[in-house]
DNA sequence: GATGAATGAGCTTTCATTCAT
DNA sequence: TATGAATGAAAGCTCATTCAT
């Protein structure tokens, strides 16, 4: 972990190359940190445009709506994980080696994430009920993977027979999702050695031995 | 687990005892629910007024404020927390026996008391600083005390010296409070059972052998 | 001036035996005192029956209207003016004794009538535009009858032919009027020094001498 | 006195220099006067935006709060009238001079600046303790100086021995203050004219000849 | 006489949003 | 691009008043 005085959520190098540096961008990362700092219900578009050094009116040059721009923020986070998601999914691994590698990615990705994941977990119901069901069924699927995994693992022998894959599953979204709570960029920990850590700790805790 | 259309915190045989059934009561009760539901800040007086069929200005005989009424809500579920959290500290257990005790406690209660614990949990930030004081501290108690227990714990060779007390400890939180998100009062699984599940989970997951 | 914790406008003996001392004359004298020092629309039924130890609803046991309170509180000093200032209009004295005896008179009596004066003269706007005519009125046949003594002494020589007998007249009022502003019961000087000082005041003002 | 229907309050010539006529100070303006016509109180947000063709919302576009707007139409007369009784305070004129020129000024001043002299003498105890204390304190300095004066012409023979200062001042600002009452900009008589009288009377009121 | 409960109207204030310039 | 001005809908809250008990 690089020590410092780094912004939660700072772009990290490789976003940098993903999303370009323009206007609206920026709009959208201010309205993210300030959403993830105040909540979005309690951050106003008068807020927003201060902190950009704008009228709360000039903020609709860029955006179209409050919600909107939240939506946004959410789906920006949402595609990243849809990415690493299908990969995983699509590889030839064992089922307990994907749920290792789902854990891991899933909690680093968090962590790298701070603002933007804990929209995803907190704000979505700010949302309407279509988009919220967008965010609904992606987290959904992404469990019943997990629970498959494990149930194929039990029948693997890999995991203990008396746990139930789908309380487990619930356990570790738990534990994976919580990281923005408490997560820092420039804490003791480093996003890598979270994922590790806590991947540990529930494969030990599932494992037959 | 009872089969059944029962509400969400439907207070449970041994909080009726405790709570009379006053209309005020009642109010808190309607209130937390709806807060539940759609969150503290899309819940209107006058929507907690219609569903007690009252105007929402006949709200305000039984509450100071909106903000009180949360506050009394989550002091409710606080206090029931700080019974068994002091009774677990002041017990002669071992640091293991007292994370065993912790976990399925915690588990059960947030299951059993679903909506004045997912308000604990979500809709805290819309407290005034110095109420939000009062929840963070009270977390922060238990969060010490767990990490404390883990690392006694490992010095007596109970728990794998690899494993960072400070995230563990944070899984274990993480875990145990997101349990609000997907219980169920009627579902597959009583509080209990979730709550012997977790433990196990955690425990196995922490331990040397 | 009689020392002592007196409150203001503690009903002078003479009152005593006007007013009855029924429950409803309580209601008059604690409202009265009430909107004095916090003003009519600041003070709610709330407060009063607060300080009676009665709640707000009860209150109406003894009013019909938070207005009609004010204003029978208002008509009792409105009684107590009218009987003086009838009984010097009839008299037969020269207009300068006339403007004498009513300049004492007055002085002395909004200063012993402390509470209800103040709000004879601040707080009839609150009254509906029916009962704001009463109060104008009568003040008005004060003004007029002061206005014309002078006038009448002016032509008999006794007060300066320079002076306005109009402007005279405001500033004898604002003079008188303003009383119930600094006078306090306990204070330095009796409501009857008062009175005599300030007719004192104006007669050497307006004397040709 | 110019004829005509003036508005009380039209801003004067000079004043026309001093304060800009931005939409701002026209918010200011009409609350100013529909306070002095109604009371504060009485005056709703929706009342003054009515009279600017606004609806209440958007009032608050120039405004902070209700509350902010009285207080700042109270310091504008505040301001003005610290500025004359400054400059008296340091002149080097005699106590009896001084008393001629602050009655004579402050008279003219209240006449010509009926709306805001009203509220700063009927609504002030719509604000808040500390401003109430801003506007208190300026009063008491006025009349701590005038006391004085008079002491000190009385000490110079030049007021009557047997008058008591303090009931002397008391006279004096009951008279002065009492001008928005009555006074009308398109009266018998100028705002100057009227000071012209007030101060004749009071010292004639006091001489000793 | 007094209470507890509720009403209903109105108030101040906030805020996302629009739009001509 | 951005501003200034305004909208309009809604929110939390207050309070005089009513009325069955």
């Amino acid at each position: 972990m690089t020590a410092g005085h780094a912004a939660p959520d700072d772009p990290a190098p490789q976003r940098r190359k993903r999303r370009q540096f323009t206007r609206r961008q920026q709009v959208l990362d201010t309205a993210a940190r300030m959403f993830f700092e105040r909540g979005y219900e309690a951050t106003t578009t008068q807020d927003i445009g201060a902190e950009l050094g704008l009228l709360k009116g000039s903020v609709y040059y860029y955006i179209s709506s409050k919600q909107d721009l939240l939506f946004e923020i959410v789906q920006e986070y949402h595609q990243d994980t849809r990415a690493y998601f299908e990969r995983i999914l699509a590889s030839d691994r064992t089922p307990i080696e994907k749920l290792r590698e789902l854990i891991t990615t899933e909690t680093a990705h968090t962590a790298t994430n701070l603002t933007r994941s804990s929209l995803f977990y907190t704000e979505w119901r700010s949302l309407d009920p279509d988009r919220q069901q967008t965010i609904i069924a992606e987290r959904a699927r992404h469990e019943r993977a997990v629970e498959s995994w494990i149930r194929e693992a039990q029948a693997a022998g890999d995991v203990r027979p008396d746990t139930d894959p789908r309380l487990a599953t619930f356990a570790i979204f738990g534990m994976v999702n919580s990281v923005y709570r408490w997560f820092r960029p420039d804490g003791r920990r480093t996003a890598e050695e979270v994922g590790a850590e806590f991947t540990e700790l529930v494969l030990s805790g599932l494992s037959t031995r």
